[in-house]
DNA sequence: CCGCAAGATGTGATCGGTCATGTCTCAAGC
DNA sequence: GCTTGAGACATGACCGATCACATCTTGCGG
């Protein structure tokens, strides 16, 4: 009872009145401003507890003009590479004190993401992070309002949005050389959608260091991601007899090859390798264990975060394009060319 | 120039003096209130959108004491499970016209749990979804201040949080009743970890089943829902020579056992039929593809939206608890005893 | 042609904080 | 002894919406 004498949750004024002080001495104790006595502090500190009050942020955030709440828009985020790009920009976001509002998009048109961020930004957040590798995606950023903090995720060129991205041509190089090295004649690649940044990354990669290497660029078998994409490629390349090593663009549709080759009697890694790129959980076991290229989410939700402090502390940076590393892990689906 | 003579953005007072009304009569318009002659409501959209004013749901939230913002605290979201959840949570609340603001923990006791909510509610959130099926989580919800609007995914008995979860019990039957019909003489059972609630279901759910038919029940492998400790249980149950059929707690864990028993070269499923559960996107190319229980997380997500929202828009409603029935996916992992 | 209720609009208070500024006290400096 | 300035607080305005209530129009029955 003398916890709720009245409905209402108690506010500064009150905190105020059990303290016998000014609601401006309580503010300057809750924001521990120097200039306050260590008794009055204490005093204030103790009637805070003793009522339960908790700061009304929506109020603090309505004078400050800030609400200390990012927002993230993100394309299918029950993909492994948006979920794990999201955990890591959450977790930086929380230990920066910042909230995050996510809207997940099943389609990401330029429209859809306007929407999305328009609707974001009149629910008041700081600043928005776009995980839309995808052209289109990157276009409504394009049309930003300037003065909207925003980081992209893999896309966009605009001068004043900044971007973190993993290097994909770096890692379809490196998957792409190993393979060569192994002794293989070419290698044959399962491509992502198109009009996705990391596809044409990939494919980039891939073609340009079969070109260096003076070997034949074989047609690119198209894929969605989704492993029965990869399966579709995976039975085309099995009846191709020369075929002897693919790189497939993720590792859901390296699944896919695998579970093709493996139907066609066709075995991995001895009459044929294959290599993905995500280094998702399940990799490790699949039959047989997949080589594949690792990309850092973490590192990238933790740029994201950084590079959007940033803007939102100091005001328009210049142009940054922050680019994280992939790291290549050899397993068991890759070996010498017979 | 003409758009931005000052700096600011415009407000109500803006729109108001652009469209010679007074600023109620703007909010009216924004609020489709009826009683607003369509010319004076037609002159106000005009002026609205001449200066692009966005109306600042902070400061309505402030007076409404309504954010129409909903928290989500969940146990890594990074897993499928979660993952999933979350989307549907996500859609079900953005067409009600709610945001989502999320806090995903690595830990899920109950400290962690309760700051997280405290933090979320701190920031005006009208109501929590809490994903986080472990006892010691559900045990922070109980002690929730009463009148906070909640709702968890599997979990908790309080009598005023509702529900929603999927039943893990007849998931379980299902799975190990398959196995039994195929002339198995018991199920070997690879779990999730201890405290989770799914674990428990799922338990239960495969131990009564065997009783139920008079069958051993033999020794549960502990897992963690993760590749590597499915691998582990498939080495000892590969080495068994008794062990005919199991059933793991979740997919990855049934890749992890599928890889041992190939390693071992015990043929799935003419030595041993598997079976998983969750269907996992990649499940159906595994190899060979993974019968399996699927759980509708939209439906889960959908529902946790529509009883949140039932609580908040009337008041605690009585103790919910809503059940989402598991289907039961027969691919080629499972064959008859021999 | 008046009265009066419903409809259309305006006015000022209010939500719960922060910010700018003012007042008062007290020790240091001349 | 008196100025000076900094520390410790208090006071009132303000952020940008909504709400309660007041006021001014209309339309229509009598």
């Amino acid at each position: 009872m003398a916890t709720t004498p009245k409905r209402r949750l108690p506010v500064m004024a009150d905190v105020a009145k059990e303290a016998g002080v000014s609601h401006q001495t309580v503010s300057r104790v809750l924001n521990d401003h120097p200039n306050v006595r260590a008794d009055t502090r204490a005093r204030v500190e103790e009637a805070i507890s003793r009522l339960g009050y908790r700061r009304n942020l929506v109020a603090r955030a309505l004078v400050t003009k800030r609400s200390r709440m990012l927002g993230v828009v993100s394309f299918d985020t029950t993909l492994y590479g948006p979920a794990s790009t999201i955990y890591g920009i959450e977790q930086a976001a929380r230990t920066a004190g910042y909230f995050v509002s996510i809207v997940s998009l099943k389609s990401l048109d330029a429209t859809s993401v306007r929407a999305a961020i328009d609707y974001l930004t009149e629910q008041g957040v700081d600043g928005v992070v776009v995980v839309a590798p995808q052209r289109s995606a990157g276009r409504a950023l394009e049309s930003l309002p300037s003065g909207t903090p925003a980081v992209a995720v893999e896309g966009t060129h605009r001068a004043d949005v900044s971007v973190v991205c993993i290097d994909q041509f770096e890692g379809a190089r490196l998957a792409t050389r190993h393979l060569l090295d192994l002794g293989h004649e070419t290698v044959w690649h399962v491509s992502g959608p198109p009009d996705w940044l990391e596809t044409e990354g990939r494919l980039a990669g891939w073609r340009t260091t079969l070109e260096a290497a003076g070997r034949p660029v074989p047609p690119p078998l198209p894929g969605d991601w989704s492993p029965r994409t990869g399966y579709e490629a995976g039975r085309r390349l099995a009846a191709m007899d020369e075929v002897t090593a693919v790189f497939a663009a993720n590792d859901q549709m390296a699944l896919g090859v695998l579970r093709a080759l493996s139907e066609e009697g066709v075995k991995v890694p001895d009459r044929m390798s294959v290599v993905g790129f995500d280094d998702i959980p399940e990799s490790e076991f699949f039959s047989p264990p997949l080589t594949t290229v690792r990309q850092d989410f973490d590192a990238v939700g933790r740029r994201c975060i950084e590079a959007l402090l940033r803007q939102i502390d100091s005001g328009p940076v210049a142009y940054e394009r922050l680019v994280v590393p992939p790291a290549f892990i050899v397993r068991s689906s890759t070996a010498p060319a017979r």
